[in-house]
DNA sequence: ATAGAATATGTTTACGTAAACATATCGCAG
DNA sequence: CTGCGATATGTTTACGTAAACATATTCTAT
């Protein structure tokens, strides 16, 4: 009666079922399969056909049982509904694809707790490497990564300890960075605004360095707003207006990313308010679509998609693992907004 | 000399000495892991402390091999730059992981014969379900899916024949009902604008709905835009402004997604073109990042991450699955824009 | 011609887990 | 205090592949 009963479950089509259709062995179509080893012409093209004929597909799942390296990487990003981490990811799995790995990934949304769970379930498929985002994990979790031995590498930040390799850029030199240059435009007061109820950490050290540099170099913060919900357009124009309406010798504000930015640069176009002349407008990242904006943001160029591609690298390349221990940093650009 | 001489490939730490020391059974240790069978509470934890102390961590290659279902599923989307897909993701994530399977995933860059390639790549995991983006597929792509009997779930749209499941909604009555609406309100020129050289064939089935209609109604299409590269706000400015440079009497412009669509937007914003009074714009997918402007504009919402929900619990409940291979239309709302 | 490498194929076995199949012990209804 | 189902643990075996270890066979240099 079931008419397609190809593959209720079990009876799996098999490297075998294939060896005998191509009157080989068994052993010869996993050569073929794999590219690996000798192999004639001739006996190849009949494998390729027995499989294709019967419908049979690779199985890695069956190799990696025996402990050799499996084309699986691990991938812990914070969020995908933010493009920073879409092009990291982007990064990545370009690398990983040219040298046949899948990434296979889970999202924290920005809790602490739920990167060691989902650290300890992607190890569960045994991947050949991890990708994590940030540095600050709990002992435990370092112990427990250390004690699997998978190769771990640590993105998107250099600032602090890594447990292995880490590819990304420091955040305390971009909010220095930042406070010098605004002070050097002659902003003194400044407010700073973020999201996520401060759960991002390397957004909490840019903008610990921030305000270390603000108040060094004569400026204050006038105010610290924290949106509600995740960092988006939206949050960033309302924000934008409260803090207007509220402060008025406001010179300047500094947003923890380019969405918001792009949200308070919305308002002032709305509102006829000249940036950076009424108001200095700073963000984070350097997106691209800043380019559709009739005026220049101020902000810090990231190197995403690169980080993306360094990680991926140093998995996919055990050659440069096998080396110490190393923090790679890409380094940041600021770009300089409107001068007029 | 290997000071940590952990797990240099082989020697892999085995429900077997997790056992040696619990003082159990693999058997054991394998109900343990799984949460599975009679076990204990005196043994339970006497395992999972075991376990902790060496850094055990259940294997689940191993027991995959047998042919059982595999917690992961294969999911590939034509792109990450598109919040659209990231959404997708998100939906098929969360709903996944509820129910502890993982995502392995792959993307397209729009291009069809990459398609068939990671599929063939991801099913090398024997993934319990496939995600894929669209219903066209070549022949040889759908018989092959068929001999490896996989589940599969086609998303984000419904006018076509699904291998097995659909979930999405037409993209014919979207180009259908926005031609419609234009017309209502009044504009007979009008320009559609989109990106990617047509690749997106699911555009195209709106594009080719709305002109239809537009005709049908006394409209007509004053110009077909294709802009060079991705869908962008930077793209969506520069070809409104070329549009209005070149077409002095066009009433509206139906942009193919929102990305374009706000870019219109700001270069109107900008050159203080009223919208929709002077022109009337209109997108596709409402996005959220539209409330931060300060004009409302015309757009279709659709059911983005309800998509990616629905495919992973097609996906995720068997039960669901051995019924009647269905499509599920999640419909779509047109957002009217500013009526001012 | 002929050794010795390169090429081409086959056979055996191990990988780590979980189903299937034992037992053994416990709780409690009759 | 008997019997039987529920609970708890152990033993054996199969899963599909690929390393390790044979053999053939075909070149190639002398």
């Amino acid at each position: 009666m079931p008419k397609s009963a190809q593959k209720d479950s079990k009876n799996q089509t098999t490297m075998t079922d294939v060896a005998r259709h191509a009157g080989v062995s068994q052993m010869t179509v996993s050569r073929v399969m794999r590219g690996h080893g000798y192999v004639s012409d001739d006996i190849r093209q009949r494998v390729m056909n027995a499989a294709n004929t019967i419908g049979y597909v690779h199985n890695r799942l069956a190799g990696a049982v025996s402990g050799y390296d499996n084309a699986l990487v691990g991938v812990i990003l914070p969020t995908l509904q933010n493009r920073v981490f879409t092009e990291v990811m982007s990064g990545i799995n370009e690398t990983l694809e040219k040298v046949g790995i899948r990434p296979v990934f889970g999202v924290t949304e920005y809790l602490a707790d739920a990167e060691e769970k989902i650290a300890m379930d992607l190890l569960k498929w045994r991947p050949s490497g991890l990708i994590m985002t940030g540095l600050e994990h709990s002992d435990h979790f370092r112990s427990m990564i250390e004690k699997t031995g998978v190769r771990t590498v640590e993105i998107m930040d250099v600032d602090g300890e890594p447990v292995s390799d880490c590819v990304g850029f420091s955040h305390t030199a971009v909010g220095t960075q930042m406070a010098q240059h605004l002070l050097a435009r002659g902003h003194r007061a400044v407010a700073y605004v973020a999201s996520l109820d401060g759960r991002d950490l390397r957004a909490a050290k840019r903008f610990d360095a921030f305000v270390k540099t603000l108040a060094e170099g004569g400026g204050h913060l006038v105010e610290h707003c924290l949106t509600e919900g995740p960092s988006s357009m939206p949050a960033g124009q309302q924000v934008t207006r409260d803090l207007l309406a509220k402060h008025r010798h406001l010179d300047a504000i500094y947003f923890s990313n380019d969405d918001l930015a792009a949200g308070g640069m919305l308002h002032c176009l709305a509102e006829g308010i000249s940036v950076p002349h009424d108001l200095a407008l700073a963000g984070f990242n350097g997106l691209g679509f800043l380019d559709a904006f009739p005026m220049r943001l101020t902000t810090t160029q990231t190197p995403r998609f690169q980080i993306g591609v360094e990680a991926a690298k140093l998995i996919a390349n055990p050659a440069i693992a096998h080396s110490e221990p190393r923090a790679v940093d890409l380094g940041c650009v600021l770009v300089e907004g409107e001068t007029t």
